[in-house]
DNA sequence: ATGTCAAACGAACGTTCGTTAGTAATCTGC
DNA sequence: GCAGATTACTAACGAACGTTCGTTTGACAT
Protein backbone atom coordinates (compact mmCIF):
# COMPACT_ATOMS: atom_id res chain seq x y z
CA UNK A 1 0.00 0.00 0.00
CA UNK A 2 1.09 3.69 -1.04
CA UNK A 3 2.05 5.79 2.16
CA UNK A 4 0.39 8.67 0.45
CA UNK A 5 -3.06 8.75 -1.02
CA UNK A 6 -3.50 10.89 -4.24
CA UNK A 7 -6.30 12.69 -2.87
CA UNK A 8 -7.58 13.21 0.47
CA UNK A 9 -11.22 12.86 -0.60
CA UNK A 10 -13.31 9.69 -0.12
CA UNK A 11 -17.18 10.33 -0.73
CA UNK A 12 -19.43 12.78 -2.40
CA UNK A 13 -18.81 11.15 -5.66
CA UNK A 14 -20.90 11.77 -8.21
CA UNK A 15 -23.92 14.17 -8.51
CA UNK A 16 -27.14 12.28 -9.24
CA UNK A 17 -27.79 14.64 -12.29
CA UNK A 18 -24.62 13.47 -13.55
CA UNK A 19 -24.90 10.01 -12.47
CA UNK A 20 -27.11 8.12 -15.81
CA UNK A 21 -29.87 5.42 -14.13
CA UNK A 22 -28.92 1.94 -13.41
CA UNK A 23 -26.33 0.37 -13.91
CA UNK A 24 -24.61 2.72 -16.16
CA UNK A 25 -24.37 5.59 -13.46
CA UNK A 26 -23.19 2.86 -10.94
CA UNK A 27 -20.48 1.79 -13.08
CA UNK A 28 -19.57 5.68 -13.84
CA UNK A 29 -19.25 6.16 -10.54
CA UNK A 30 -16.82 3.49 -9.67
CA UNK A 31 -14.55 4.13 -12.60
CA UNK A 32 -14.67 7.92 -11.12
CA UNK A 33 -13.09 6.35 -7.93
CA UNK A 34 -10.89 4.01 -9.11
CA UNK A 35 -9.64 6.57 -11.86
CA UNK A 36 -9.21 9.53 -9.25
CA UNK A 37 -7.84 6.94 -6.65
CA UNK A 38 -4.87 5.17 -9.39
CA UNK A 39 -5.02 6.91 -12.20
CA UNK A 40 -6.47 6.05 -15.62
CA UNK A 41 -4.16 3.74 -16.72
CA UNK A 42 -3.42 2.07 -12.91
CA UNK A 43 -7.65 1.62 -12.77
CA UNK A 44 -8.31 -1.93 -14.46
CA UNK A 45 -11.41 -2.42 -15.95
CA UNK A 46 -11.77 -5.57 -14.15
CA UNK A 47 -11.98 -3.73 -10.76
CA UNK A 48 -14.02 -1.32 -11.99
CA UNK A 49 -16.52 -3.89 -12.94
CA UNK A 50 -16.02 -5.40 -9.52
CA UNK A 51 -16.28 -2.23 -7.83
CA UNK A 52 -19.76 -1.87 -9.83
CA UNK A 53 -20.92 -4.88 -8.91
CA UNK A 54 -20.41 -6.64 -11.96
CA UNK A 55 -18.68 -8.80 -14.77
CA UNK A 56 -16.36 -6.93 -16.99
CA UNK A 57 -17.68 -7.96 -20.22
CA UNK A 58 -21.52 -6.50 -18.90
CA UNK A 59 -19.44 -3.09 -18.83
CA UNK A 60 -18.74 -3.06 -22.68
CA UNK A 61 -22.79 -3.43 -22.71
CA UNK A 62 -23.01 0.46 -21.16
CA UNK A 63 -20.13 1.97 -22.60
CA UNK A 64 -18.07 1.10 -25.81
CA UNK A 65 -14.35 1.00 -23.95
CA UNK A 66 -12.42 2.24 -21.03
CA UNK A 67 -11.38 5.70 -22.82
CA UNK A 68 -14.95 6.14 -23.45
CA UNK A 69 -15.79 5.90 -19.00
CA UNK A 70 -12.84 8.40 -19.23
CA UNK A 71 -14.46 11.15 -21.93
CA UNK A 72 -17.70 11.03 -20.04
CA UNK A 73 -16.14 11.92 -16.94
CA UNK A 74 -13.67 14.71 -17.98
CA UNK A 75 -16.87 16.23 -20.37
CA UNK A 76 -19.00 16.13 -17.04
CA UNK A 77 -16.46 17.17 -14.40
CA UNK A 78 -15.70 20.58 -17.02
CA UNK A 79 -19.61 21.03 -18.14
CA UNK A 80 -20.35 20.82 -14.04
CA UNK A 81 -17.42 23.32 -14.37
CA UNK A 82 -18.49 26.05 -16.54
CA UNK A 83 -22.30 25.77 -15.11
CA UNK A 84 -21.28 26.39 -12.08
CA UNK A 85 -18.73 29.54 -13.03
CA UNK A 86 -21.47 30.64 -15.08
CA UNK A 87 -24.47 30.68 -12.41
CA UNK A 88 -21.96 32.51 -10.17
CA UNK A 89 -21.46 35.25 -12.66
CA UNK A 90 -25.10 35.80 -13.40
CA UNK A 91 -25.39 36.30 -9.51
CA UNK A 92 -22.63 38.65 -9.24
CA UNK A 93 -22.53 42.69 -10.32
CA UNK A 94 -20.09 44.04 -13.13
CA UNK A 95 -17.76 45.02 -10.84
CA UNK A 96 -14.50 42.65 -11.96
CA UNK A 97 -13.93 42.58 -7.95
CA UNK A 98 -17.28 41.05 -7.24
CA UNK A 99 -17.12 38.64 -10.40
CA UNK A 100 -13.27 37.49 -9.09
CA UNK A 101 -14.94 36.89 -6.16
CA UNK A 102 -17.66 34.75 -7.63
CA UNK A 103 -15.09 32.79 -9.66
CA UNK A 104 -12.95 31.65 -7.19
CA UNK A 105 -15.77 31.25 -4.89
CA UNK A 106 -17.16 29.14 -7.61
CA UNK A 107 -13.68 27.53 -8.69
CA UNK A 108 -12.96 26.35 -5.17
CA UNK A 109 -16.62 25.48 -4.51
CA UNK A 110 -16.21 22.86 -7.33
CA UNK A 111 -12.96 21.07 -6.49
CA UNK A 112 -14.49 20.95 -2.51
CA UNK A 113 -18.02 19.25 -3.38
CA UNK A 114 -16.55 17.38 -6.32
CA UNK A 115 -12.68 16.52 -5.69
CA UNK A 116 -12.23 13.30 -8.01
CA UNK A 117 -14.70 14.69 -10.45
CA UNK A 118 -11.67 17.59 -10.27
CA UNK A 119 -8.44 15.67 -10.00
CA UNK A 120 -9.57 13.14 -13.02
CA UNK A 121 -10.95 15.95 -15.16
CA UNK A 122 -8.07 17.93 -15.20
CA UNK A 123 -5.55 15.07 -14.01
CA UNK A 124 -6.21 12.43 -16.64
CA UNK A 125 -7.37 14.67 -19.89
CA UNK A 126 -4.33 13.93 -21.58
CA UNK A 127 -4.91 10.57 -21.65
CA UNK A 128 -7.62 11.22 -23.58
CA UNK A 129 -7.06 10.24 -27.39
CA UNK A 130 -7.31 13.68 -30.01
CA UNK A 131 -11.08 12.66 -31.10
CA UNK A 132 -12.24 12.17 -27.44
CA UNK A 133 -10.79 14.95 -25.69
CA UNK A 134 -10.69 18.38 -28.23
CA UNK A 135 -14.35 18.83 -26.76
CA UNK A 136 -13.29 18.55 -22.60
CA UNK A 137 -9.72 20.86 -23.98
CA UNK A 138 -11.96 23.16 -25.39
CA UNK A 139 -14.34 23.52 -22.40
CA UNK A 140 -11.04 24.26 -20.25
CA UNK A 141 -9.73 26.96 -21.78
CA UNK A 142 -12.56 28.75 -22.23
CA UNK A 143 -12.98 28.42 -18.52
CA UNK A 144 -9.03 30.16 -18.43
CA UNK A 145 -10.34 32.75 -20.98
CA UNK A 146 -13.49 33.45 -18.66
CA UNK A 147 -11.15 34.23 -15.60
CA UNK A 148 -8.56 36.36 -18.08
CA UNK A 149 -11.45 38.25 -19.55
CA UNK A 150 -12.16 39.63 -16.00
CA UNK A 151 -8.67 40.39 -14.98
CA UNK A 152 -8.33 42.34 -18.02
CA UNK A 153 -11.58 44.46 -17.44
CA UNK A 154 -10.46 44.89 -14.12
CA UNK A 155 -6.93 46.51 -15.18
CA UNK A 156 -8.38 48.23 -18.01
CA UNK A 157 -10.60 49.92 -15.27
CA UNK A 158 -7.73 50.24 -12.80
CA UNK A 159 -9.25 48.36 -9.91
CA UNK A 160 -6.71 45.53 -10.41
CA UNK A 161 -2.84 46.43 -10.43
CA UNK A 162 -1.60 43.52 -11.57
CA UNK A 163 2.60 42.86 -12.49
CA UNK A 164 1.01 40.29 -15.27
CA UNK A 165 -2.10 39.39 -16.19
CA UNK A 166 -1.79 35.48 -17.49
CA UNK A 167 0.94 34.69 -14.47
CA UNK A 168 -1.94 36.11 -12.14
CA UNK A 169 -4.69 33.65 -13.91
CA UNK A 170 -2.22 30.61 -13.49
CA UNK A 171 -1.69 31.28 -9.93
CA UNK A 172 -5.27 31.99 -9.23
CA UNK A 173 -6.27 28.76 -10.93
CA UNK A 174 -3.53 26.70 -10.12
CA UNK A 175 -3.90 27.14 -6.33
CA UNK A 176 -7.74 26.76 -6.81
CA UNK A 177 -6.65 22.84 -8.54
CA UNK A 178 -4.98 21.64 -5.64
CA UNK A 179 -7.51 22.07 -3.43
CA UNK A 180 -8.98 18.99 -4.41
CA UNK A 181 -6.33 17.35 -3.46
CA UNK A 182 -6.28 17.57 -0.08
CA UNK A 183 -9.47 19.18 1.24
CA UNK A 184 -11.83 16.75 2.77
CA UNK A 185 -14.80 17.27 4.53
CA UNK A 186 -13.08 16.66 8.10
CA UNK A 187 -10.82 19.49 7.67
CA UNK A 188 -10.87 22.15 10.07
CA UNK A 189 -12.22 24.65 7.64
CA UNK A 190 -15.95 24.26 5.47
CA UNK A 191 -16.01 24.46 2.08
CA UNK A 192 -17.60 27.80 1.85
CA UNK A 193 -14.79 29.24 4.37
CA UNK A 194 -12.20 28.12 2.31
CA UNK A 195 -13.47 29.27 -0.89
CA UNK A 196 -13.92 32.39 1.39
CA UNK A 197 -10.22 32.64 1.99
CA UNK A 198 -9.06 31.65 -1.39
CA UNK A 199 -11.49 34.49 -2.97
CA UNK A 200 -9.54 36.95 -1.04
CA UNK A 201 -6.29 35.22 -1.28
CA UNK A 202 -7.21 36.18 -5.22
CA UNK A 203 -8.32 39.82 -4.61
CA UNK A 204 -4.87 40.73 -2.43
CA UNK A 205 -3.32 38.54 -5.92
CA UNK A 206 -4.65 40.67 -8.16
CA UNK A 207 -3.79 43.78 -6.02
CA UNK A 208 -7.69 44.84 -5.90
CA UNK A 209 -8.82 48.34 -4.78
CA UNK A 210 -10.91 48.29 -1.71
CA UNK A 211 -14.53 48.11 -1.88
CA UNK A 212 -16.64 50.05 0.36
CA UNK A 213 -18.82 47.13 0.95
CA UNK A 214 -15.92 43.91 1.59
CA UNK A 215 -12.91 45.55 3.04
CA UNK A 216 -13.82 44.81 6.78
CA UNK A 217 -14.66 41.07 6.07
CA UNK A 218 -11.07 40.12 5.56
CA UNK A 219 -9.58 39.02 8.72
CA UNK A 220 -12.78 37.29 9.84
CA UNK A 221 -13.05 33.73 8.92
CA UNK A 222 -9.10 32.90 10.38
CA UNK B 1 -2.14 10.86 -29.67
CA UNK B 2 -3.30 12.54 -27.09
CA UNK B 3 -5.05 16.57 -27.87
CA UNK B 4 -3.26 17.77 -24.68
CA UNK B 5 -0.16 17.11 -23.43
CA UNK B 6 0.64 16.02 -19.46
CA UNK B 7 3.28 19.16 -19.23
CA UNK B 8 4.84 21.78 -21.75
CA UNK B 9 8.05 21.23 -20.66
CA UNK B 10 10.30 19.17 -23.04
CA UNK B 11 13.98 19.24 -22.59
CA UNK B 12 16.83 20.13 -19.30
CA UNK B 13 15.54 16.62 -17.57
CA UNK B 14 17.89 16.37 -15.00
CA UNK B 15 21.48 18.16 -13.96
CA UNK B 16 24.31 16.36 -14.13
CA UNK B 17 25.03 16.18 -10.71
CA UNK B 18 21.85 14.52 -10.29
CA UNK B 19 22.41 11.70 -12.95
CA UNK B 20 24.89 8.41 -12.26
CA UNK B 21 27.27 7.94 -14.62
CA UNK B 22 26.90 5.50 -17.11
CA UNK B 23 24.00 3.52 -18.74
CA UNK B 24 22.55 4.12 -14.73
CA UNK B 25 22.17 8.03 -15.53
CA UNK B 26 20.65 7.32 -19.31
CA UNK B 27 18.62 4.87 -17.88
CA UNK B 28 17.25 7.32 -14.96
CA UNK B 29 16.65 10.25 -17.42
CA UNK B 30 14.28 8.24 -20.16
CA UNK B 31 12.45 7.34 -17.10
CA UNK B 32 12.22 10.59 -15.41
CA UNK B 33 10.97 12.12 -19.75
CA UNK B 34 8.18 8.85 -19.74
CA UNK B 35 7.58 9.08 -16.46
CA UNK B 36 6.45 12.77 -17.16
CA UNK B 37 5.03 12.37 -19.94
CA UNK B 38 2.86 9.32 -19.39
CA UNK B 39 2.84 8.92 -15.81
CA UNK B 40 4.14 6.23 -14.19
CA UNK B 41 1.88 3.13 -14.67
CA UNK B 42 1.27 4.46 -18.54
CA UNK B 43 5.38 4.00 -18.86
CA UNK B 44 6.50 0.49 -19.65
CA UNK B 45 10.36 -1.14 -18.66
CA UNK B 46 10.19 -1.94 -21.91
CA UNK B 47 10.02 1.79 -23.18
CA UNK B 48 12.45 3.23 -21.19
CA UNK B 49 14.63 0.20 -21.81
CA UNK B 50 14.62 1.44 -25.76
CA UNK B 51 14.75 5.32 -25.26
CA UNK B 52 17.88 4.45 -23.08
CA UNK B 53 19.37 2.37 -25.91
CA UNK B 54 18.99 -0.79 -23.70
CA UNK B 55 17.52 -3.89 -23.68
CA UNK B 56 14.35 -4.22 -20.83
CA UNK B 57 16.63 -6.81 -19.00
CA UNK B 58 20.03 -4.66 -18.70
CA UNK B 59 17.51 -2.60 -16.44
CA UNK B 60 17.53 -4.43 -14.33
CA UNK B 61 21.28 -5.08 -14.15
CA UNK B 62 21.20 -1.25 -12.95
CA UNK B 63 17.54 -1.28 -10.98
CA UNK B 64 16.51 -3.97 -8.91
CA UNK B 65 12.89 -2.60 -10.24
CA UNK B 66 10.65 -0.03 -11.89
CA UNK B 67 9.58 1.23 -8.81
CA UNK B 68 13.08 2.21 -7.82
CA UNK B 69 12.89 4.01 -10.21
CA UNK B 70 10.78 5.77 -9.32
CA UNK B 71 11.80 6.11 -5.77
CA UNK B 72 14.87 7.50 -7.12
CA UNK B 73 13.47 9.85 -9.21
CA UNK B 74 11.30 11.56 -6.48
CA UNK B 75 14.09 11.33 -3.84
CA UNK B 76 16.18 13.23 -5.99
CA UNK B 77 13.46 15.47 -7.15
CA UNK B 78 12.36 16.55 -3.46
CA UNK B 79 16.35 16.43 -2.34
CA UNK B 80 16.55 18.97 -4.86
CA UNK B 81 13.80 21.30 -3.81
CA UNK B 82 14.97 21.17 -0.47
CA UNK B 83 18.97 21.80 -0.98
CA UNK B 84 17.07 24.97 -3.51
CA UNK B 85 15.33 26.24 -0.48
CA UNK B 86 17.67 25.98 2.13
CA UNK B 87 20.25 27.73 0.00
CA UNK B 88 17.97 30.62 -0.85
CA UNK B 89 16.85 31.10 2.81
CA UNK B 90 20.66 31.20 4.00
CA UNK B 91 20.98 34.27 1.49
CA UNK B 92 18.19 36.02 2.94
CA UNK B 93 18.05 38.36 5.53
CA UNK B 94 15.99 37.04 8.86
CA UNK B 95 12.87 39.34 7.99
CA UNK B 96 9.88 36.92 6.91
CA UNK B 97 9.13 39.23 3.92
CA UNK B 98 12.56 38.33 2.42
CA UNK B 99 12.29 34.92 3.61
CA UNK B 100 8.85 34.01 1.42
CA UNK B 101 10.46 36.40 -1.60
CA UNK B 102 13.44 33.62 -0.95
CA UNK B 103 11.42 30.81 -0.65
CA UNK B 104 9.13 30.99 -3.42
CA UNK B 105 11.64 32.45 -5.81
CA UNK B 106 13.46 28.75 -5.38
CA UNK B 107 10.42 27.18 -5.48
CA UNK B 108 9.38 28.51 -8.62
CA UNK B 109 12.67 28.22 -9.58
CA UNK B 110 13.00 24.80 -9.29
CA UNK B 111 9.69 23.81 -10.90
CA UNK B 112 10.68 26.05 -14.15
CA UNK B 113 14.01 24.33 -13.91
CA UNK B 114 13.17 20.76 -13.27
CA UNK B 115 9.73 20.56 -14.48
CA UNK B 116 9.53 17.58 -15.50
CA UNK B 117 10.94 15.82 -11.77
CA UNK B 118 8.73 18.44 -10.05
CA UNK B 119 5.47 16.50 -12.24
CA UNK B 120 7.02 13.09 -11.27
CA UNK B 121 8.59 13.50 -7.38
CA UNK B 122 4.53 15.41 -6.63
CA UNK B 123 2.66 13.70 -9.15
CA UNK B 124 3.53 10.12 -8.78
CA UNK B 125 5.07 9.53 -5.38
CA UNK B 126 1.43 8.31 -4.60
CA UNK B 127 2.89 5.02 -6.49
CA UNK B 128 5.45 4.61 -4.48
CA UNK B 129 5.13 1.90 -1.59
CA UNK B 130 5.67 2.72 2.12
CA UNK B 131 8.68 1.41 2.15
CA UNK B 132 10.11 3.22 -1.09
CA UNK B 133 7.98 6.54 -0.58
CA UNK B 134 8.13 6.80 3.27
CA UNK B 135 11.41 9.03 3.28
CA UNK B 136 10.71 11.28 0.35
CA UNK B 137 6.73 11.64 1.81
CA UNK B 138 8.46 13.35 4.69
CA UNK B 139 11.14 15.20 2.87
CA UNK B 140 8.00 16.62 1.35
CA UNK B 141 6.06 17.20 5.05
CA UNK B 142 9.59 19.59 5.68
CA UNK B 143 9.67 21.31 2.67
CA UNK B 144 5.63 22.52 3.33
CA UNK B 145 6.65 22.99 7.34
CA UNK B 146 9.57 25.57 6.22
CA UNK B 147 6.91 27.63 4.60
CA UNK B 148 4.43 27.48 7.22
CA UNK B 149 6.57 28.69 10.08
CA UNK B 150 7.90 31.28 8.08
CA UNK B 151 4.17 32.20 7.34
CA UNK B 152 4.03 32.54 11.37
CA UNK B 153 7.02 34.08 12.35
CA UNK B 154 5.52 36.83 9.76
CA UNK B 155 2.19 36.71 11.66
CA UNK B 156 3.85 37.25 15.23
CA UNK B 157 5.94 39.92 14.02
CA UNK B 158 3.10 41.91 12.21
CA UNK B 159 4.30 42.02 8.98
CA UNK B 160 1.64 39.30 7.31
CA UNK B 161 -2.22 39.80 8.21
CA UNK B 162 -3.21 36.73 6.32
CA UNK B 163 -6.60 35.01 7.06
CA UNK B 164 -5.10 31.64 7.91
CA UNK B 165 -1.85 30.65 7.43
CA UNK B 166 -1.93 27.32 6.76
CA UNK B 167 -4.39 28.27 3.73
CA UNK B 168 -1.72 30.67 2.45
CA UNK B 169 0.59 27.60 2.84
CA UNK B 170 -1.50 25.56 0.37
CA UNK B 171 -2.24 28.53 -2.12
CA UNK B 172 1.32 29.99 -2.77
CA UNK B 173 2.85 26.22 -2.81
CA UNK B 174 -0.09 24.56 -4.91
CA UNK B 175 0.33 28.31 -7.24
CA UNK B 176 4.01 27.17 -7.82
CA UNK B 177 3.40 23.25 -8.23
CA UNK B 178 1.39 24.45 -11.10
CA UNK B 179 4.26 26.34 -12.74
CA UNK B 180 5.57 22.53 -13.79
CA UNK B 181 3.09 21.75 -16.05
CA UNK B 182 2.78 24.95 -18.08
CA UNK B 183 6.18 26.39 -18.00
CA UNK B 184 8.61 26.27 -21.02
CA UNK B 185 11.80 28.21 -21.63
CA UNK B 186 9.76 29.19 -25.17
CA UNK B 187 7.14 30.96 -22.37
CA UNK B 188 7.29 34.65 -22.99
CA UNK B 189 9.05 35.65 -19.97
CA UNK B 190 12.07 34.14 -18.42
CA UNK B 191 12.41 31.82 -15.61
CA UNK B 192 13.81 34.49 -13.62
CA UNK B 193 10.41 36.52 -14.32
CA UNK B 194 8.08 34.20 -13.32
CA UNK B 195 9.50 33.13 -9.83
CA UNK B 196 9.39 37.56 -9.56
CA UNK B 197 5.78 37.65 -10.16
CA UNK B 198 5.04 34.58 -7.96
CA UNK B 199 6.99 35.81 -5.31
CA UNK B 200 4.98 39.18 -5.23
CA UNK B 201 1.87 37.51 -5.51
CA UNK B 202 2.99 35.78 -1.94
CA UNK B 203 3.63 38.82 -0.44
CA UNK B 204 0.32 39.67 -1.73
CA UNK B 205 -1.56 37.06 -0.68
CA UNK B 206 0.14 37.30 2.91
CA UNK B 207 -1.13 40.90 2.86
CA UNK B 208 2.99 42.10 3.28
CA UNK B 209 3.23 45.36 4.94
CA UNK B 210 5.52 47.35 2.67
CA UNK B 211 9.26 47.12 3.02
CA UNK B 212 10.98 49.96 1.85
CA UNK B 213 13.48 48.94 -0.01
CA UNK B 214 11.50 46.73 -1.85
CA UNK B 215 7.76 48.30 -3.14
CA UNK B 216 8.48 49.74 -5.94
CA UNK B 217 9.61 46.90 -7.72
CA UNK B 218 6.27 46.11 -7.77
CA UNK B 219 4.97 47.09 -11.24
CA UNK B 220 8.38 46.91 -13.42
CA UNK B 221 8.06 43.08 -14.47
CA UNK B 222 4.79 43.00 -16.89
C1' DA C 1 -47.17 -21.36 -23.75
C1' DT C 2 -44.41 -18.68 -26.89
C1' DG C 3 -41.67 -14.80 -28.73
C1' DT C 4 -39.03 -10.59 -27.75
C1' DC C 5 -35.61 -7.89 -25.88
C1' DA C 6 -32.40 -5.79 -22.83
C1' DA C 7 -29.09 -7.05 -19.42
C1' DA C 8 -25.64 -9.84 -17.62
C1' DC C 9 -22.82 -13.73 -17.99
C1' DG C 10 -18.52 -17.31 -18.43
C1' DA C 11 -14.79 -18.01 -21.18
C1' DA C 12 -11.51 -16.83 -23.99
C1' DC C 13 -8.99 -13.76 -27.46
C1' DG C 14 -4.31 -11.69 -28.59
C1' DT C 15 -1.27 -8.40 -26.45
C1' DT C 16 1.54 -6.30 -23.15
C1' DC C 17 3.06 -6.14 -18.52
C1' DG C 18 7.26 -6.49 -14.97
C1' DT C 19 10.63 -9.61 -14.27
C1' DT C 20 14.26 -13.42 -14.54
C1' DA C 21 17.50 -17.24 -16.02
C1' DG C 22 21.31 -18.19 -18.64
C1' DT C 23 24.88 -16.71 -21.93
C1' DA C 24 27.85 -13.80 -24.75
C1' DA C 25 30.56 -9.60 -25.10
C1' DT C 26 33.45 -6.00 -23.20
C1' DC C 27 36.36 -3.77 -20.09
C1' DT C 28 40.10 -3.64 -16.11
C1' DG C 29 44.20 -4.69 -13.82
C1' DC C 30 48.08 -7.63 -13.82
C1' DG D 1 47.32 -11.69 -23.19
C1' DC D 2 44.86 -13.68 -19.75
C1' DA D 3 41.57 -13.82 -15.41
C1' DG D 4 37.90 -11.77 -13.25
C1' DA D 5 34.41 -8.68 -13.09
C1' DT D 6 31.18 -5.99 -15.20
C1' DT D 7 27.74 -5.13 -18.69
C1' DA D 8 24.46 -6.33 -22.03
C1' DC D 9 22.25 -9.71 -24.51
C1' DT D 10 18.46 -13.48 -26.14
C1' DA D 11 14.65 -15.75 -24.73
C1' DA D 12 11.18 -16.67 -22.02
C1' DC D 13 8.15 -16.67 -17.77
C1' DG D 14 3.47 -16.11 -15.41
C1' DA D 15 0.24 -12.58 -14.73
C1' DA D 16 -2.66 -9.00 -16.02
C1' DC D 17 -4.33 -6.06 -19.64
C1' DG D 18 -8.59 -4.28 -22.72
C1' DT D 19 -11.78 -6.43 -25.34
C1' DT D 20 -15.05 -9.79 -27.80
C1' DC D 21 -17.78 -13.92 -28.54
C1' DG D 22 -21.77 -16.73 -27.99
C1' DT D 23 -25.02 -17.79 -24.51
C1' DT D 24 -28.17 -17.45 -20.57
C1' DT D 25 -31.34 -15.06 -17.65
C1' DG D 26 -35.56 -12.74 -16.32
C1' DA D 27 -39.39 -9.67 -17.24
C1' DC D 28 -43.06 -8.65 -20.09
C1' DA D 29 -46.32 -8.89 -24.36
C1' DT D 30 -48.75 -11.76 -27.27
Amino acid sequence: MSVVRRLAATSTVLLPEHKPPGSRGVILEAALRLFAERGYVGASVREIAEASGVKPATLYAHYPSKEHLLAELCRVGHEEHRRSVRAALLNSGTDPRDQVIAYVRAHVGMHTAFPMLAVVANGELHALSAELGAATFELRRQSEQVLADIVQRGVDRGVFDVPHVWLAVTAIGGMGLRVAYWYTPEYELDAEQVADVYAEYALRILGAAPLNLRRETRGDSS
